[in-house]
DNA sequence: GTCGGCCATTTTGCATTCATTTTTTGTCCT
DNA sequence: AGGACAAAAAATGAATGCAAAATGGCCGAC
């Protein structure tokens, strides 16, 4: 049993073994959303090395069910780009060279730029009190050195935003993205340089700014910046040498 | 007639050369990716009304396959957001509302806005020179009040500034998007307003010289509004002529 | 000793088949 | 006559089977 496949051994998810327990589905009742839902999970956290070769008929195994809707959630996979589909040659994980992560980083820009734009249209006082509370409270991460509170805030604010903007298309597509560039586990390290964690500060406040005099375009400039200078840093950061211990879970 | 179905026997055969190649040539040796691009075609072309129902068989019979590569194709649809699919209830064309499509207008806008924006980083002479004369192609065609001329030299040059932006995975969700709104064809009465159309003109000409100036936040900023500008003719043109009530049940 | 062709095994792609759910239709009762 | 219930018919969801292509190993030739 040569596996070519490294270490795809695993519990795809405990994914609460089939005790019949739930009916209660919102959206993916059928078997092939629920595949969809936890393969796409599976990819998106990492567990397939980039480019690996994973045979269906293990995947079946692992998820328990047959092939066809595992094929179905497959395609569906690589329409959102998570994974390459070869004919005849399966499934692989899509490795991301630099330059598609350098235009996954700019597409990302440019939706949180129109969401900021958008924003600015509709956004409400209350909507904008809830973001300086976030804002706030990644002020004090960053007091604290809490990369990992500072972080997760830091979505939470660019999230906002894009609720704000009130475009469930957009939201979708933002959605869609990050999704993309999750797999690849930059936000961990990405700001050590404690200039760039500085100047993300800054200019978190600069959209604060704008957002609060409904200011779109120069808001929409702002972020669209911001988000350019993250992708330069994690983009540096994937150049240099990765020394560090993988394990923070 | 409380049947929403219609008489869906339609010779599927349209396969013609279309505008705008699509993303994937990976898929076209299969055959679930030949009827992925031909189902594509046919649902962006307008083919199926919207909503209606169109049983899986009745669409393996007009394609001569068995169900297995459609319903993959179906899946890949449903990703894109050109069909939806009910659970156990089958596949229907989605119908965009209104607001669906100020959405994706919106999304097209930064998109394009983003596509601006990139592409004064990278654009050549040539390129500027290029578009240019797609330009005066299409004052050409202003003047001489050919719609038809004018929409496709238009679209021409929108594509030739998402492809300076030199950004694959921006072209690739530019022209998913396209194609949903392609669905709705609005192109072809959108500008009746001369007016509009005039300010149109002139918003390529302050478009095209910031182009020159590599102006990225300026031309950003006249995409956006452009394609704004777009919207809200398109929007009000939706409202007026109701050609077709699309009332199901 | 290494390269190249041949064959067995595996894997993918598609068709077919089975099981569930939905929809329709027919009948019966009010 | 109209509505509710039930059974038939049809459609969807998933599993299995089968042919074609690919992967890998083996043997022979150079």
């Amino acid at each position: 049993m040569k596996s070519t496949i490294p270490d795809t051994g695993v519990p795809i998810t405990p994914a609460a073994g089939n005790g019949g327990d739930r009916q209660e589905n919102r959206h993916e009742a059928s078997l092939h959303g629920e595949i969809l839902l936890r393969l796409r999970d599976y990819v998106v956290e990492g567990n397939i090395p980039e480019g690996a070769r994973v045979p269906e008929r293990q995947l079946c195994e692992m998820l328990g069910i047959s092939r066809t809707p595992l094929r179905e959630a497959l395609k569906v996979l690589a329409a959102e780009g998570l994974i390459e589909l070869l004919p005849n040659r399966g499934a692989r994980v899509r490795q991301l060279s630099q330059r598609d992560l350098e235009e996954l980083f700019d597409v990302m820009a440019g939706l949180e730029s129109l969401a900021g734009r958008l924003a600015c249209e509709a956004i409400t006082d209350a909507e904008i009190t809830a973001i300086e509370q976030l804002h706030y409270e990644m002020y004090g991460h960053y007091l604290h050195r809490d990369m990992h509170g500072y972080f997760q805030t830091n979505q939470r604010i660019h999230e906002s935003i894009v609720a704000a903007a009130r475009n469930e298309t957009l939201r979708t597509a933002y959605a869609n993205f990050a999704g993309r560039i999750r797999r690849v586990r930059y936000s961990a390290n990405f700001a050590r340089k404690r200039q760039r964690w500085a100047e993300a500060m800054r200019e978190h406040e600069a959209i604060l700014d704008a957002l609060r005099r409904r200011a779109g375009s120069e808001l929409s400039d702002i972020l669209f910046q911001h988000l350019r200078n993250k992708r330069t840093a994690a983009i540096e950061h994937l150049s240099e040498p990765q020394e560090d211990a993988p394990a923070s879970a």
